[in-house]
DNA sequence: TCTGGGGTCCTAGGACCC
DNA sequence: TCTGGGGTCCTAGGACCC
């Protein structure tokens, strides 16, 4: 058996810990930019409000009832979901950490009755020590296990916990369960079963496995499997490193001068070579994107990407590469409203060779790294970066309402620039 | 007027090889 | 007029997730 643990509305109950006069009423955690809505909470779900829709398109909605309104503080978000994840992990035999608000927990050999006390202490204990609501589904397969988080959301009266087990009664839910709900099955998979008259779970686990796996291919197969009850995916207790790692960002305003986008490159390199250390790793390319508004008629896009002769974790020498790429790709005649550094062929750091040409003291520039990070660690992200980095100019993005932080800065930090 | 970010997996098709 | 066959590897793009 597996279940799976999904906090409900995770971002707005983040936000609910530190400001308790937000129960009871429509809460809204926005995108990058305060551009769309990521989390709503059970009064904003009931108003209408939708995932992902923009905030313009609900800013009569939220002035009319009052909605509270969040940038989001994924600091925040991410250091509530690690202490949720670490007290799990002392509960359950074993976990598979899907997402920020997500995780599996392997419940084989456990029987029905002892599952059921299992993940009503967890919920319980969760709920009372961190302060966040969970629900808890469990079933044979991990497909399934998310139908059953599901009715969690959706019954009240479950308190949170959902064990479906009994053939009949998983029959009975898939019946009552839009196919669109399934896990794995998106708008473009949505459309060919609609298209077959298939709109239920139940008519799906149903449908031809053959006719499934020629029209949908493995992918749309194994959904197929697991909902019938065969299990095709297990538990992965280790994180498997990134294959590739990416950070970018839209702009709240176009941009047309190289100077602020050389400031955002600069930080996007910055955090692509922080996330590889924090991974053991180093790459072997590195890309650098720059995107026109999306929604403009003459939306464009440049890419270019460059190779080390030496794959690299280092800050600096990642930057420079950017930078060198930003130069040759930028033009002026463009509003640039997005960009983004992407580090691709990644390896482990022990395993590299490094190349006879290599122009820089690599032990060197680890070392530099090292002590960068232990600075970062002890005083706060951005305690000390690239003057590249450093951003005294235009304001790139806006976030307007963001909470404190609440439980990720202890010291006020001072900024010299070097 | 305003529209997020960061991933994974799979497949088709091109390039290349013998 | 005729113009091979059978592989592998790589990449771009589609689809999906939260």
């Amino acid at each position: 058996m597996f279940a799976l643990a999904d906090c409900n509305n995770f971002y707005v109950s983040c936000e609910r810990i530190f400001n308790p006069s937000l129960n009871g009423v429509p809460v809204i955690v926005l995108s990058n930019n305060d551009g769309c809505v990521i989390s709503r909470s059970n009064e904003a779900k009931s108003l209408g409000i939708k995932m992902g829709e923009p905030l313009f398109k609900v800013k009569d909605k939220v002035d009319r009832y009052n909605i509270k309104v969040f940038s989001s503080n994924f600091e925040l978000y991410g250091d509530i979901s690690y202490r949720i994840m670490e007290r799990i992990r002392d509960l359950a035999p074993s976990i598979e950490v899907y997402s920020i608000d997500e995780a599996f927990l392997d419940l084989s050999g456990i029987g029905v009755d002892k599952i059921e006390t299992l993940i009503k202490d967890i919920n319980y204990k969760i709920r009372k020590e961190i302060g966040i609501p969970l629900s808890i589904g469990v079933s044979n397969t991990k497909t399934l296990s998310k139908v059953a988080a599901g009715l969690c959301k959706r019954y009240p009266k479950l308190k949170g916990c959902c064990v479906m087990h009994k053939e009949d009664d998983i029959k009975k839910v898939l019946s009552n369960c839009k196919v669109s709900d399934i896990w794995g099955i998106g708008r473009s998979y949505l459309n060919h079963l609609n298209m077959h008259g298939i709109y239920n779970a139940l008519q799906f686990a149903n449908s031809n496995g053959n006719w499934v796996k020629k029209s949908m291919t493995i992918v749309g197969y194994k959904i197929w499997q697991e909902i019938n009850g065969s299990p095709q995916y297990n538990i992965e207790e280790d994180v498997r490193d990134k294959q590739e790692i990416c950070t970018s960002r839209t702009f709240s305003k176009e941009i047309v001068d190289i100077e602020p986008l050389s400031i955002a490159i600069s930080n996007f390199a910055d955090s692509c070579a922080k996330k590889l250390r924090d991974q053991s790793s180093v790459a072997s390319c590195l890309t650098v994107f720059l995107l026109t508004n999306r929604f403009d008629s003459n939306y464009s896009k440049t890419v270019y990407t460059f190779c080390f002769d030496t794959p690299t974790d280092s800050s600096v020498q990642l930057n420079k590469a950017a930078q060198s790429i930003l130069r040759k790709i930028y033009s002026s005649d463009r509003l640039y409203k997005k960009a983004g550094v992407v580090v691709s062929k990644i390896e482990k750091r022990e395993s590299v060779v490094p190349s006879l040409f290599c122009d820089y003291d690599i032990n060197k520039d680890h070392s530099l790294m090292k002590v960068i990070d232990s600075m970062n660690n002890k005083y706060g992200r951005g305690a000390i970066m690239c003057a590249s980095s450093l951003n005294e100019g235009v304001e790139l993005y806006s976030r307007s309402s963001l909470s404190p932080k609440y439980t990720t800065c202890w010291n006020d930090i001072i900024k010299v620039k070097i």
